[in-house]
DNA sequence: AACGATACGGACTGATCACTCCGCTTGTCA
DNA sequence: TGACAAGCGGAGTGATCAGTCCGTATCGTT
């Protein structure tokens, strides 16, 4: 690969990034061209497709995302790594347009076009969630299935919430739901 | 007004219930028309702008939804009255595509284009709140705004969700968060 | 330096869609 | 029943956008 494709590529990349987080996934290629300093042509040449182009960058962020999550897996306080997990997903959410529906896909639609990626998020949330339950900090009875559930619902939410307290107090509620009754 | 004029006017706005019922808000006009059994100029007639129907068609279905829920306010349990409203809505999200959409909007865009009909369902909401409150079977610390980022949570994440048992669920957790802690 | 391969730019194509316009039809009222 | 306004259908228009194509520029290599 000659260097300056790789280069284009690379801001391609960080473009698309970039306004798909302020447009939402509707943005036309060509401004992601326009805003790569690149022709459109360079662009398809590089991402077949602009799905493709949109798949590259959500699996990007995702396994930014993931790689910053798994560490938390070795915390003593499994119950508030996930709450600062969720946290940090919703605050992520809430900045870049259609991280939420990245979320919910991820979340929910498991048999979604990225696999691995999207995996690796949940392994981390489950082996928390698990650790949250023996440690009896979460309740026995809600399953890795609902927390996903919750958790596209707050990163949906959190799009159309502006105000970071009100998506705090939310994760709160839903968290005092997680604690087992005392 | 003409009566084939109100005839084709009410047919247009069943067709684009259901139509925007099962492809959301992306399906075009003319699919509109064709499943109205009237042309496309017809459908702009009565209604200007795709955006106008649109309007019309969540006006529709938001009156309904309040009026159904208005007399929950008389409920000797409001706290299960709210609940089993959001069972209700949260079912609507799942079976309509956009109507989770709608949800949103009268959560937490509140400033937003039909007003009044928002605030019925709204003021509803609210009024079960301050009941549920008062009655000790909610939290004093949570308000209406915490609330209503909730619901559209849940509605959001009802979309992606086709097992009923599962968005259940979710409700349960986080009417486990609301309710006071023993 | 010179040459072939690789990559680039952006005009172009075809499809889709909201919306318009006008010749024709149909309801209404005298 | 006749006449005319109100309403209808749907071809047409212009804009937008994903994706193609090819003449030109740039890179790497000998």
């Amino acid at each position: 690969m000659r260097a300056d494709a790789r280069r284009n590529r690379e801001r391609v990349l960080e473009a698309a990034e970039t306004v798909f987080a302020e447009q939402g996934a509707t943005a036309s290629t060509e401004e992601v061209a326009r805003r790569a300093g690149v022709g459109i042509g360079t662009v398809f040449r590089h991402f077949p497709t602009k799905e493709a182009l949109y798949e590259a960058i959500v699996v990007r962020r995702l396994s930014r995302v993931a790689e910053q999550a798994q560490p938390l897996t070795a915390s003593a306080d499994p119950a508030g790594a996930l709450r600062d997990l969720f946290a940090r997903l919703i605050d992520e959410a809430a900045t870049k347009k259609a991280f939420a529906d990245t979320m919910a896909v991820v979340s929910l639609d498991v048999k979604a076009a990225a696999p691995a990626v999207g995996d690796q998020l949940r392994d981390t949330i489950a082996t928390l969630l698990d650790a949250a339950r023996t440690a009896g900090t979460v309740r026995a009875d809600v399953g890795l299935a609902e927390v996903m559930v919750l958790l596209a619902g707050l990163c949906l939410a959190a799009e159309h919430t502006p105000d970071p307290t009100l998506r705090e107090s939310a994760l709160s509620v839903v968290f005092a739901g997680l604690t087992p009754p005392s």
